[in-house]
DNA sequence: AAACCGGGGTA
DNA sequence: TACCCAGGTTT
């Protein structure tokens, strides 16, 4: 081992010591099983951990083993998905425990290289299970990691590339891996935050370079991001007797196969009349009830709601109160909040 | 490498 | 308002 060896395995011990006594209690690291970490971490990939505490409770209960999940419906896992958000994620999980089923006896697996072939499973993921779960060497590097190694070094993040290398040297000297890898994650989320870092609360503090320069609170610099396109959605709530027509979305795109009331997407606003000769049911009486913006990363969607009556049966009905089990999104249900 | 994919908490 | 988040997939 060479001298600068023992000093990072000195710094990483100090680090995982930390998360021993300052890790918060989370659902997830009650109990510990391949099934847990993969649905844990699918659930928090771009979102944040108070987001995902109660989710990942109820989705549990709900899909208790990978078996119970892989015979699951789609339809079924969206709408325990509903509201988390990119959905892909969900389905992406639910062929994850189909192919676990049918591919690997039913058993997770233990090495990063064969978890990265299950679908929505990348590096990270694979990292994380292998060494959270199994406790295997393998890196991770998410935001967090990410932030913490590129202020530890006192300079902005480095290519991609570079920063796995540096996670992989680091969870190779760890004593835990797992319990390296979720300290580096826990440090980011919890003390060396975006935005105002405790730096005094940090276990690592005396030996990071940008803490030393002083430009912590600078490091990383904002991204640039792109410009959201504006795109309106005329959702029209028709009804017959005391219920709702209900549409699935196309198979790609914003919000893939989820439900939605009968909607005419346009670059523009349309008028009322425009609006209801694109409709597949003939309506009548049509009449605008309100409307809202709904931003997502990449677009700025303007709801315009509008409400009818058809005498057409055909399609999906919904009554109120009746759209539990369909999977839709947190834009689409306050669309039918908005039918009274 | 860059675009796309949601939604909400936070300052 | 604009930032960020236990990223993955596709082009």
């Amino acid at each position: 081992m060479s001298g600068d060896d023992g000093s990072a395995r000195r710094r990483l011990a100090a680090l995982e010591r930390w998360f021993t006594q300052a890790a918060r209690d989370l659902p997830w690291r009650r109990r510990r099983t391949g099934y847990s970490a993969l649905v844990a971490e699918a659930m928090l990939q771009q979102t944040q951990v108070a987001r995902v505490v109660d989710r990942y409770r109820v989705f549990m209960r709900r899909f208790p083993t990978v078996k119970a999940l892989a015979e699951a419906s789609e339809d079924e896992v969206l709408a325990a998905w509903q509201g988390l958000g990119y959905y892909r994620r969900a389905r992406n999980l639910h062929r994850a425990a189909r192919s676990i089923v049918d591919e690997h006896a039913g058993r997770v697996p233990r090495d990063a290289a064969t978890l990265q072939t299950l679908p929505g499973v990348g590096r990270y993921t694979a990292g994380a299970i292998a060494s959270i779960a199994y406790g295997r060497p393998a890196p991770i590097v998410d935001g967090n990691v990410t932030r913490v190694l590129a202020r530890w070094a006192g300079r902005e993040p480095a290519a991609a590339a570079e920063t796995w290398d540096a996670a992989t040297r680091l969870v190779n000297l760890a004593e835990h891996p797992g319990v390296l890898n979720e300290a580096l994650m826990e440090l980011g989320a919890t003390v060396c935050t975006p935005v105002s870092p405790r730096c005094e609360a940090c276990p690592v503090a005396r030996w990071c370079e940008a803490r030393a320069a002083g430009t912590e609170a600078t490091i990383p610099a904002p991204r640039v991001r792109a410009t959201r396109t504006e795109v309106h959605h005329h959702c029209v709530l028709v009804r017959r007797a005391s219920k709702v027509s209900l549409e699935q979305r196309p198979d790609e795109g914003l919000w893939a196969r989820m439900w939605q009331p009968p909607t005419v997407e346009a670059a523009s606003r349309l008028t009322d009349r425009v609006v209801r000769s694109r409709l597949a049911l003939p309506v009548t009486g049509l009449r605008p009830v309100g409307g809202f913006v709904h931003l997502t990363t990449h677009r700025r969607v303007c709801f315009h709601v509008l409400a009818g009556t058809t005498r057409s049966r055909r399609g999906v009905w919904r009554g109120p109160g009746e759209c539990d089990d369909l999977a839709m999104s947190n834009a689409h249900r306050r669309v039918l909040a908005m039918g009274g």
